[in-house]
RNA sequence: GGGCCCAUAGCUCAACGGGUUAGAGCGCCCGGCUUAUAACCGGGAGGUUCCGGGUUCGGGUCCCGGUGGGCCUACCA
């Protein structure tokens, strides 16, 4: 055998081979992880080994009360899923492996507009001809058929919970506890029918949801500028300004609007309360003056519009007055309508631009959202003379009645609406201008919308409520100081630094407290079939909307038994024997409600369905956890209903997390690269997979399917879920790394204990063996480890509990390891040293396993197996319980540690130009005559060292350092890796010298000693573990 | 348009109520070992803490204003 190489030690040929006597690392834990494959053998044991039940059977310490939220029953798994289910499943095995009782339900929402829209898609016209209950069941099954899906794919990444039976939002028991969740706010007094605008489609008569709008770009709607003349009030207040002005002519405000078929329902005209408005004076083709009040910034654009040439803005100051208003001195003026015989009061609406119109904004509550809330804010009338196929009702004034467009097409009726403004007078510009912008239409038919004021349900936030804990206050009252309460806990929390309650982050709060602050009453009926109906009974004779508490929970039993289909089905059962219309007293006719409850509701309601009054759960819910959007979603109404139902916020403890984004790379104008995070919008998502395109190139069931969930899983605990996360190759390639650097220490440590059942570190104790320095501080470090881990873990800081843990990895290969695998390998297993520091290892493997069990359930299951078992240990990692270690003890022992490892880096730093041929602090010029092929050995050969072990050094340390390296004297050389050391005591700058190993080396362990013995060419230890080792393999 | 949030090394993240020379892990570069070997060890190079002001003895950290990004929401009369 012929070896080449510059140092390799070749033993004579006479030499034994010791290797059989070492103890060299040995396990059947494969390096391979081969996740893909094997995933999903593990999730089969644990269903067939029953892991998840005999977790709820077993004694408990406690119980973690976690609620999912339900995920939308429509379509395959996404990276938003695969953040919030993954980080869903820390939770629950975490606080499963504390001990507590930990009863996951997964849920999916069912009812709702996408499932709804998704069978109109598959059915198309059929649908019409299909009874509710038909078009009910055929989204029953698409519900089903995505929960079936989304149920293997979420189980596939690893989540625990109780899968055989989780809540749907469909099922009867469910649909009768969201009406007494109904019941409740119908007791307390603040369910009410009200009027509202919504986006209507005349074609298809019905109100369109957000989801089904679109937009036409280039859509020509009539432009119309009118004129409302001011009345008495008017020219009261300008008097004061302007004493004679207004003698010679009438002021007018003038308008913009693209809805001239809105102008009968004109109640009011907005401006903005800080806007600069002025008159311009204009004479008319008679030579009378008028004065034209317009927004002074738009003053020009109007002109233009209306063709008027030669208009005057009237001077700064007139008659010593200022000409200029601001929008609040406005407020209250009363104009003429138009054309009907009524006034039209200024209001105020912060939402009127200089951009386009005139700044007075014409204000017709019963047509637009804007409108609308100007009109509740100013009692205005929510009027709207429009039916559901779009048409004009008799409700019009007299004179538009006169017009003959009472049953006209309200699009239809435009033109003739403006020629009629133009007979008047009242219209400025020319009847047939128009403008081209963009316009929602409807989805379907593609036809424009109108926005129409329709008969809605309500919950009002700001009406007292008559019974329940809070009595005499309204919702938003009780929910906004919930919200201050979990965060004053959250803040009493974060005092004691153990375990986070409250909103996490704690910007949570102010979200949704500007949310609930900020909104409007609740609007709560939807005009769709798929869902639950809000059981309003209308009197035939008085045509009253019936809904009593008594009536909801009635019917709530009727659907417990038979489900919500039976508001369609059972048109008697539904009605309460003896029941009578509130306000005429009859009895013998009503006619069903046809709006079912929005989704929130329902989905508000799922902690009353699921968890209040059940054995393992309970009210409130520890912990909600879903993405940041659910601030307006469903955090927003389950509190909303927790408040109505039991007073207080179903939860403890809201923690949120942001969006899964694709990373790309910006150029900025420096010429720096800035890395970016493109979100991935829902709607692109849902629009891309129904095309069956890819949504990313990191389709995470791709993922699954190569890589494994268990990557996926650590992504997501490496990322700051806080925040978005990011998605990119780079970031999961180093997310491989970071799993294989685990992996690899505890592969490493199951090879060291080699299979063996090892003495623990209390039977050693008990033994009355002490544990070796090194390993008592590793030992320590350990368990600081884990009582850092576990608070990470309470506090959801899945991030910190991996940083932590590859720090410790890292550092546990780079020196405890390296420098025992002396002893491990060389030393006689009996020895104390080789038996402290085994009981370390399996100390080490151990906790890393359950420690990491929460977030990466198979490999810690897969570390377990190899672990060897002593009696009365768990079959599977998910059974054991958080490792007890013992509070890590201050031995001074980091000190010592500190000491050696400060040494073993200037030993190092000093070998590093003997090992790797030059100077180590050289700089740039060196680097590129290297480049440039310039000779490399600047040290004579002589001087070069292969190995640390090769070497030996002297060092001379101060007495301080001494002091404190006394702990480990025994262990210095080793701790450093060399051949040899001299330590020098001796006050003064430390320095450290370097030169070649004199002493014969050892053959077996490799080391230069004094004591290797030239006939056996082992050193003592050597020999005596050989010696050891012949007696016990007397065949070998 | 409004509300809330985010920005530190190539990547993922640290840096307790302002306080040494801004750290870690991974990647990258150079080298070693061949007894963790698709592993392991040593060394090294990487930062305008997004930009601009302000407060301060002192700013990654606090304040204001930008830029970029995200979530939610409103509107286009």
């Amino acid at each position: 055998m012929i070896t080449r190489g510059k140092n390799i030690t070749q033993p004579p040929m006479t030499a034994r081979d010791f290797k059989a006597t070492l103890r060299l690392p040995e396990s059947a834990f494969s390096m391979k992880a081969d996740l893909a494959k094997r995933e999903p053998q593990w999730l089969d044991r644990w269903k067939k080994a029953a892991i998840y039940r005999s977790l709820l059977e077993r004694p408990a310490k406690g119980t973690f009360v976690f609620h999912d939220g339900p995920p939308y029953a429509n379509g395959n798994m996404h990276y938003g899923h695969v953040l919030n289910n993954t980080l869903k499943d820390f939770v629950t095995r975490f606080r499963t492996i504390l001990g507590e009782r930990v009863k996951f339900v997964p849920g999916w929402d069912c009812h709702g507009l996408p499932i709804e829209q998704n069978v109109e898609k598959a059915f198309g016209p059929k649908l019409r001809e299909m009874t509710a209950s038909q078009r009910r069941a055929k989204c029953r099954e698409e519900a089903e058929k995505w929960v079936k899906v989304q149920s293997e794919q979420r189980q596939r990444i690893g989540m625990m919970g109780t899968w055989d039976d989780p809540y749907l939002t469909m099922k009867p028991a469910f649909e009768a506890r969201i009406l007494e969740a109904l019941a409740a706010f119908v007791d307390r007094g603040i369910v009410y029918r009200g009027l509202k605008p919504v986006w209507w489609s005349s074609a298809e008569r019905t109100a369109l949801a957000e989801s089904e709008l679109e937009y036409e770009e280039s859509h020509k709607s009539p432009s119309v500028y009118v004129r409302f003349k001011g009345d008495e009030s008017v020219k009261a207040a300008l008097k004061k300004r302007f004493p004679t002005m207004l003698d010679r002519g009438d002021v007018y405000a003038v308008i913009w609007t693209t809805t001239p078929w809105t102008l009968p329902a004109n109640r009011a005209l907005a401006v903005h309360p800080a806007m600069e408005y002025v008159l311009l004076e204009r004479s008319d083709s008679d030579g009378k003056l008028e004065y034209l009040l317009v927004a002074e910034p738009l003053a020009k654009a109007v002109c233009e519009a209306c063709g008027w040439s030669k208009p005057e803005l009237l001077p700064r100051t007139m008659h010593g007055a200022e000409t200029a208003f601001v929008g609040n001195e406005l407020l209250g003026l009363k104009f003429a309508h138009p054309f009907e015989d009524r006034e039209s009061p200024v209001v105020s609406a912060l939402y009127v631009e200089a951009t386009a119109g005139t700044g007075i904004v014409h204000t017709a509550p019963g047509h637009g959202r804007d409108d609308y809330n100007t009109g509740v804010a100013n009692g205005l009338e929510v009027y709207s003379p429009v039916d559901d196929a779009g048409e004009f009702t008799e409700e019009l004034g007299p004179v538009a009645k006169s017009w003959g467009i009472v049953g006209k097409h309200v699009f239809a009726a435009n033109p003739l609406i403006a020629e009629k403004l133009s007979e008047l007078g009242v219209l400025c510009n020319k009847p047939g201008d128009f403008i081209v912008h963009r316009y929602p239409i409807s989805w379907r038919s593609k036809k424009p919308l109108l926005t129409r004021a329709t008969v809605q349900w309500f919950i009002a936030m700001d009406e007292l409520m008559a019974t329940g804990p809070h009595a005499g206050k309204s919702l938003r009252e009780v929910a906004l100081s919930e919200i201050d309460r979990l965060a004053a806990d959250g803040a009493d929390a974060e005092r004691e630094g153990r375990e986070s309650r409250g909103w996490i982050p704690a910007a949570g709060r102010e979200r949704i407290h500007g949310m609930i602050a900020g909104r409007p009453d609740w609007c709560i009926s939807r005009q769709r079939v798929w869902g639950v109906p809000i059981p309003a009974l209308h009197c035939a004779h008085c045509g009253h909307a019936n809904l009593t508490g008594a009536l909801v929970r009635h019917v709530a039993k009727l659907f417990a038994q038979k489900g919500a289909d039976a508001w369609y089905d059972e048109s008697e059962s539904v009605v309460p024997e003896g029941f009578a219309c509130a306000q005429c007293g009859k009895s013998d006719s009503f006619t069903r409600d046809m709006n079912i409850l929005d989704v929130w509701f329902e989905s508000g309601s799922s902690y009353f369905a699921v968890c209040a009054d059940q054995p393992d759960l309970g009210f409130p819910v520890d912990l909600y956890l879903e993405g940041s959007d659910q601030h307006r979603g469903w955090f927003h109404s389950s509190l909303l209903v927790g408040c109505a139902t039991h007073g207080s916020a179903p939860y403890r403890t809201v923690v949120t997390h942001g969006f899964v984004g694709e990373k790309v790379e910006q150029r900025l104008a420096d010429g720096r690269v800035k890395t970016l995070i493109k979100a991935m919008h829902k709607r692109d998502i849902e629009e891309k997979r129904s095309r069956g395109e890819d949504v990313s190139v990191y389709d995470p069931l791709k993922m699954v399917a190569t890589d494994g969930a268990e990557i996926l899983r650590l992504w997501v605990a490496t990322n700051d879920y806080s925040d978005d996360v990011g998605l990119s190759k780079a970031a999961f390639d180093q997310v491989k790394d970071n799993y294989r650097a685990i992996r690899n220490v505890s592969r490493f440590l199951l090879q060291v204990l080699r299979g063996e059942v090892v003495e623990t570190v209390e039977a050693l104790g008990a033994a009355g063996v002490a544990l070796g320095p090194l390993d008592q501080w590793q030992y320590n470090k350990l368990a600081t480890l884990v009582a850092r881990c576990e608070t990470a873990y309470r506090q959801y800081d899945f991030r910190a509990v991996i940083a932590m843990v590859s720090e410790f990895v890292s550092d546990a290969s780079g020196f405890y390891l390296d420098v025992a695998k002396d002893w491990l390998y060389n030393d006689h297993r009996s020895s104390d040293r080789v038996r402290s520091t085994l009981a370390v290892c399996d100390a080490m493997v151990r906790a890393l396993a359950v420690v990491l069990a929460p977030i990466l359930p198979f490999t810690a299951e897969d570390v377990w197996d190899f672990v060897p078992k002593r009696e009365g240990d768990a079959s599977s990692v998910h059974l054991c319980l958080w490792p007890s270690l013992g509070a890590p003890q201050d031995l001074h022992l980091d000190d010592a540690v500190r000491a050696v490892r400060a040494l073993r880096e200037r030993v190092n730093l000093a070998l590093e130009p003997l090992v790797q041929g030059w100077g180590v602090e050289k700089k740039t010029a060196e680097k590129e005559q290297r480049a440039a092929g310039a000779d490399e050995a600047r040290w004579p050969e002589s001087l070069r060292i292969d190995h640390a072990r090769d070497a030996d050094a002297v060092a001379t340390v101060s007495k301080d350092e001494a002091t404190l390296l006394a702990p480990l004297s025994g262990v210095v050389t080793e701790c450093l890796l060399l051949g040899g050391v001299t330590v020098n005591v001796h006050d003064g700058a430390h320095s450290v010298t370097i030169q070649r190993g004199t002493k014969p080396q050892c053959t077996r362990c490799r080391r230069r000693l004094r004591d290797v013995d030239d006939s056996t060419t082992l050193c003592r230890r050597c020999t005596d573990a050989v010696a050891r080792w012949d007696a016990e393999h007397p065949s070998a």
